[in-house]
DNA sequence: TTACGCTCTGTATCAACTACAGGCTCAAGA
DNA sequence: TCTTGAGCCTGTAGTTGATACAGAGCGTAA
């Protein structure tokens, strides 16, 4: 069961994404975006991929597992490309969305509290009078 | 400076943005999708709120505040609109959310994690040689 | 030959807004 | 009375990060 040879003994688009795991509609998706680089064409039009592309898209794939927005993994692809990363900027940018992530984190604990709590207050009878309810009404506004 | 009285002494939509903190464009986007009801108009055409609309305003920002989507809030909404709600009922949709707002709790400390571990490993020196590049890169895949 | 799987492009959709453009109404000040 | 400015109206486009589909072409195996 082996797959017929891709052109030119290239990837494939298939082949990139199974590789990856990456959704094949992302692939182009990023191509357009300009986060992937359009790749080199056979000679009916169909992108040929190498090895440097699965870099690449397991780069992209890792940093976005991260939470890191595609433009922030765009800064970070610059200063990869330029060759000329410090380490102390991508270490700022890195710091940068440590920062947003545990902001995140604060958000969603105090969320979870409130919930928690007015859910704690609730009969789960069939009480008409529901303490969630009332505490999204303005009685306690 | 008292602002001129609004048309048959409604609201107007800069009223309802003002006592509630929504956004004036916001406010006609959830009359759209139907999550606020359609208000009466003036002759001339213009929307005319009521503290019932500030109410329910109320309720669905601040059940955004805990990160219901605007879904959920519909079948809240749903709920208390048809007088039947019980308080079981609520407290369904709402322990779903509280557990999705946990599992994205989990989700962020474990990037937390990578990225505190992965930060501090980092010189911050004008190294070429960044951890956070190489955690990105295939190196350690 | 024909069927199938993959490719191509362009476009639409999702959530939850936000921001215009272009035109109308209304009240107050000169 | 006229003008100015604030606020109103509608429709439409843009945002982020994808995902999905239509309609067509290509290429290989049976």
């Amino acid at each position: 069961m082996v797959r017929p040879n891709s052109p030119h003994r290239g990837l494939r688009r298939i082949d990139l994404s199974r590789q990856t795991g990456c959704n094949i509609e992302t692939i182009r998706y990023y191509e357009t975006i300009g986060l992937m680089p359009d790749p080199p064409r056979s000679p009916k039009g169909y992108r040929i991929y190498s090895n440097e592309h699965v870099s690449r898209l397991n780069f992209v794939m890792r940093a976005r597992a991260l939470g890191f927005t595609l433009d922030e993994i765009r800064g970070l692809l610059a200063l990869v490309d330029g060759g000329r990363h410090s380490c102390a900027e991508v270490r700022d940018l890195a710091s940068q969305h440590l920062e947003n992530v545990r902001e995140k984190i604060r958000d969603l604990r105090r969320v979870e509290t409130v919930l928690a709590t007015t859910i704690g207050q609730c009969s789960g009878t069939d009480a008409p009078d529901c303490p969630v309810i009332e505490a999204l009404s303005d009685s306690l506004a």
